[in-house]
DNA sequence: TCTTGACTGTACCTATCGGTACAAATATTG
DNA sequence: CAATATTTGTACCGATAGGTACAGTCAAGA
């Protein structure tokens, strides 16, 4: 028997093993093992390999923030937009049990084979929160430092959540940057 | 010629090593190749190979934090004990340009090797920042969020100033968490 | 139905992985 | 100096790494 995948179904599969993993724990074997895809199959889809496979999940995880934080962000009523963002990075980090792929990989020096890719994802949740709350009257210093702050402190509470094995540290972490948005904008 | 080594300077060199490659990026023939200490010396001074030369890393971090940090915290003035430790915070991650090792080995699995040392690691931490702050005057709980706040956040500016390769995020990061403080002990 | 092109499993390649064995070189002690 | 204990370089080991080659399988269109 011969299951037959296609490229799209296989990235999301990547994105775990590689959370998981991280990118130099992750190897061929271990995906094969872990979703039944051979090398033929992978190397069809990703014919460069390791660093094009993990390129492919940093861009559709990209794609996914953009979609559903960055461009709300913008254009959308700013106290909708902020109050759908922390429910959507609560769900999608699940409440703590996953990590962000991206803030990983930036930590070891996986970060330079994608650092444009790494920059671009904060810089644009950044810049996307700071006119946000720009357009909600805060001045343009005060956005950006709030901004900065929210995406760290996201940063922060995966790390902590994670290093203690306690998802209330990241529930209670996004409560706390929730209300000082809330203070900012009335 | 032969160099001479002694298990306590190599711990330090391989620590750099494993900030800069990760647990599993680490592999000897790279610590030979930049610390030019071959297998014969490695596996003398740390019989179980790669996995307890981590735990060494880890034991002796955490011994610089528990002297430099936590001790003072729970022992001296609050307000002196504070400042000792965003001074040393700042120096110790090299203004942010020196990841915190114990924090990105619990992102990916190689937290399950290391889980009781990386959860102690934090959970002293913020006991010992909660204590300086409830000295200070701050209820159980106030202490208790704000020394987590703190130590999440100093984490959160690590990823989010090496992501985008801005050391004036870790320092602006570390500033903000300070004025926080000062604050809370008024 | 026959052909085409996307997909897959298997076999294979070289390089490197973590780890072991051990004799030679070096310090240290008596 | 002689004897002992540390420390080190080198040669190995089996397993696995990422990657290639390619024939076989499959669904869909002509």
């Amino acid at each position: 028997m011969k299951t037959v995948h296609e490229r799209a179904d296989v990235v999301p599969l990547l994105a775990e093993i590689f959370r998981e993993l991280g990118y130099e724990g992750t190897s061929l074997s271990r995906i094969t093992e872990r979703t039944g895809i051979g090398k033929g199959s992978l190397y069809h889809f990703f014919p460069g390999g390791k660093e094009e496979m993990a390129s492919a999940v940093i861009a559709e995880i990209d794609a996914w923030f953009e979609h559903a934080i960055y461009r709300p962000l913008r254009n959308d009523d700013v106290r909708k937009a902020i109050a759908a963002m922390w429910t959507n990075v609560n769900d999608y980090f699940r409440s703590g049990g996953r990590i962000c792929l991206v803030g990983a990989f930036a930590l070891d020096d996986t970060r330079e084979r994608f650092s444009a890719a790494i920059g671009n994802y904060f810089t644009r949740w950044i810049d996307a929160l700071g006119a946000a709350l720009t357009r909600a009257g805060c001045t343009g210093e005060e956005a950006q430092a709030l901004a900065e702050e929210c995406v760290s402190g996201i940063q922060g509470a995966l790390v902590l959540s994670r290093a203690l094995g306690d998802k209330t540290v990241f529930t209670r972490s996004l409560e706390t940057l929730a209300r000082r948005l809330d203070a900012a904008v009335q």
